[in-house]
DNA sequence: AGATGATCATAT
DNA sequence: ATATGATCATCT
């Protein structure tokens, strides 16, 4: 019997929504969208966004853009602790490793992705029980040119790495504030990707991950901005 | 304790 | 298999 909520006509729509949901609490919210609240999210790491998203009115579904295409919005929820540190790194999207011979920044997923992020702290205290989890305050984030430089230059040197078939070489270690980890199903899963040689090898899928000081300067830059 | 590598659910 | 939504859990 949910109500289908439709997309945000504008920004400013979609900020007020924001806005109006902060302050709640994850039962509250999944009340109003009669969903059951788990009691743990080991099966079920994606309810919390998969929630803020039905109340947003993202467009649910698993294509690679942003969640908001007409408004060149990407929503990112990010779990925090009392202080309002991420107590995770975010999830930006998967790395290619096949044909990226020629990719430009500019026509990464990436870039197109980070070009504006609404974040949406929620409590990700472990030991808080999921129904409690307060939802923060909404924070729309365009990088800076010094911040889309760092980022920049991490996918650059991580992607000439797997240009050059050393994807197996690389850890979450490389890259200053985005890095390069697994993302799949386990670790067994297998994707295509080039081999020193230049023919085909598989390897593990990876995504590409903000790390934590970086997200944790994005919000607190904006914490006193209200 | 924090970060790295592994994993879970679902849709297409 | 690949994409979305991420957090879990082990290692250092």
């Amino acid at each position: 019997m949910k109500s289908k909520i439709l997309p945000p006509e504008s920004i400013d729509e979609l900020m007020h929504r924001a806005q109006e949901m902060a302050g709640l609490n994850l039962g509250q919210l999944a009340e109003i969208h009669n969903v059951a609240v788990p009691s743990n999210l080991k099966r079920d790491k994606g309810w919390i966004g998969q929630l803020i998203e039905l109340e947003l009115g993202a467009t649910a579904g698993s294509k690679p853009e942003q969640d908001f295409l007409h408004l060149g919005v990407e929503l990112k929820t990010i779990p925090v602790d009392e202080s309002g540190k991420p107590l995770e790194t975010t999830y930006v999207t998967v790395a290619p490793l096949m044909n990226i011979n020629g990719l430009r920044w500019q026509e990464s997923l990436v870039y197109h992705k980070l070009q504006r992020v609404l974040w949406i702290p929620v409590e990700g205290i472990r030991q808080k029980p999921i129904g409690e989890r307060r939802i923060g305050s909404p924070i729309l984030w365009t990088p800076s040119e010094a911040e889309m430089t760092q980022i920049r230059q991490d996918w650059e040197e991580i992607m000439e790495l797997i240009a050059l078939g050393k994807v197996e070489q690389i850890t979450a270690r490389h890259g200053e504030v985005l890095q390069l980890r697994p993302k799949g199903a386990n670790s067994r899963a297998l994707t295509q990707s080039i081999a020193q040689d230049g023919q085909v090898k598989l390897t593990n899928p990876r995504g590409f991950y903000l790390k934590i000081p970086f997200t944790q300067q994005i919000l607190s830059r904006y914490l006193t901005a209200n």
